[in-house]
DNA sequence: CAGTGGTCTAGACCACCCT
DNA sequence: GGGTGGTCTAGACCACTGA
């Protein structure tokens, strides 16, 4: 039992929201109500906005759902709704299939231009660079070619290409936090129409995607997905106005107190080779 | 100045929020400090938890970054970094394009079996079925096929088809909310090709999406993209694991409290004709 | 140091839902 | 009516930031 927030050092709040936490995945179902914000205030002898702010985190996330006059309830799953950034080991995995690759290229190069603006650095800065042909239960899937600052991980493939670069970097405290992606539609060439052993259809879903982890780029990488083995699911929300600040400061941007955490750098298009 | 909740029937901390969301709009840049929670109490004569929640509620929506000990700021607009459910001319426009359409057919049929899967609705429905051409300053861009339950909108294209399906559907009352769209890549037909003026390349980008309004599904829809002139951007979020109910309740879904609003549907493959 | 946001209390009244 | 969440108050102490 999680009873009373019993950590020291621990905020109130997160005690309960480790408790609901832990109900939700071992207790309750989708659909079932929680203990309502007055039980719970007794339970850990906390105030009811304490309460309110354990539950409000849950809700933000889309685990809870409020009704009013009836109480909080466990919302459906909403995971698969969500584009994430995620290998094509792990979503192989999810689908039930047994992930596969082949090291086609592994070598340590100066940064193509292309490369060396994806990751916001220098032309010529040294990189990792793997290709790599990904297979699902065997079946060739993809081409995969990746880029990464040699700076940020010179190990990273001392023991040969890991299985996961994302885990590799994961290990280095380069948790890849978010990312960008562009999907396109194009002719495989004749070295892909091989390597994924295509006949017939010659159409492929090449996709661009930078990989941030923190502030800074970790990884550029590009992929060629067979077009009829291949599908991306998108969901999409409303395209309600957002709100927009101002567009010209008073004065120039100095003072600014706090920086754009998100570039808005669009992914290169172009040949990296 | 939106000074004094006045408003009377209107919550204050929505007058606080209004207040905020006005300041942000026309006199602060990205970057710019709002005033203080403490002064935001006086100006407003309401407490501070009644501010902090029109701020949480700003904080959200991605408007504003608090950070503590130094205050909180318009955040940097991530508009572009969301997939939005937009049709071809608002995104034609937002590039700087202007989009154009050619109807290529018009009619009413009883839906086949995949599209009235999609819209939730027995087969041999009633749908309305539009196919268009669609044009970014006069080239040719993508044929686009859409489905309408008839009953929805009976009167839809009573005044020939509307320049926005979208628009039209908002104008009877049933504003689309989200969607969830599948992206494959695959060669074009013959009479695309031709559709689309391709030479050379082949490759098309096939989209087919489910789009909502409300709980029902108000709109079915595939689209067909020149390869070589159409890419999609997609920000990724990270696959942080996330909070899953437990799998089977303890007994029948009787007196279940509240229903899944997002039935997990998956948009169903192939040709509808 | 003064000022900011972060957390927290112990109440209160309201709107809403279900029985 | 009794229970639920929604809003709100008038304080409090803390951690952090920047001058």
């Amino acid at each position: 039992m999680v009873r009373d927030g019993a950590r020291p050092g621990e905020h109130k709040y997160v005690a309960v929201r480790a408790y609901l936490a832990d109900l939700v995945t071992t207790e309750l179902a989708v659909g079932d109500a929680i203990p309502s914000e007055r039980s719970l205030t007794e339970k850990f002898g906390v105030s009811r906005m304490t309460v309110r702010q354990a539950i409000d985190a849950l809700v933000t996330e889309g685990v809870l759902e409020r009704a009013q006059g009836r109480g909080t309830f466990v919302a459906p799953p909403r995971a698969d709704f969500e584009m994430r950034l995620t290998t094509f080991g792990e979503e192989a995995r999810r689908r039930g299939l047994t992930p596969g690759a082949t090291v086609l290229r592994c070598e340590q190069l100066p940064a193509p231009a292309v490369v060396a603006e994806a990751l916001d650095r220098e032309t010529g800065t040294p990189v990792h660079h793997v290709v790599r042909l990904r297979t699902a239960d065997g079946n060739p899937m993809s081409v995969e070619e990746s880029w990464i600052p040699v700076d940020l991980a010179p190990d990273l493939l001392d023991d040969g290409v890991p299985d996961s670069l994302y885990a590799a970097l994961r290990e280095r405290d380069l948790d890849p936090t978010w990312g960008e992606e562009v999907i396109t539609a194009a002719d495989a060439t004749p070295e892909e129409l091989e390597a994924l052993q295509m006949q017939g259809s010659r159409a492929v879903m090449r996709t661009a995607r930078r990989t941030f982890g923190g502030d800074a780029a970790v990884m550029y990488s590009r992929a060629c997905y067979r077009g009829d083995r291949y599908s991306v699911f998108v969901p999409l929300r409303e395209a309600r106005p957002t709100l927009v600040p101002r567009a010209r400061p008073s004065d120039g941007d100095a003072g600014r107190p706090v920086q754009p955490s998100a570039p808005p750098g669009r992914i290169p298009e172009g040949s990296p080779r």
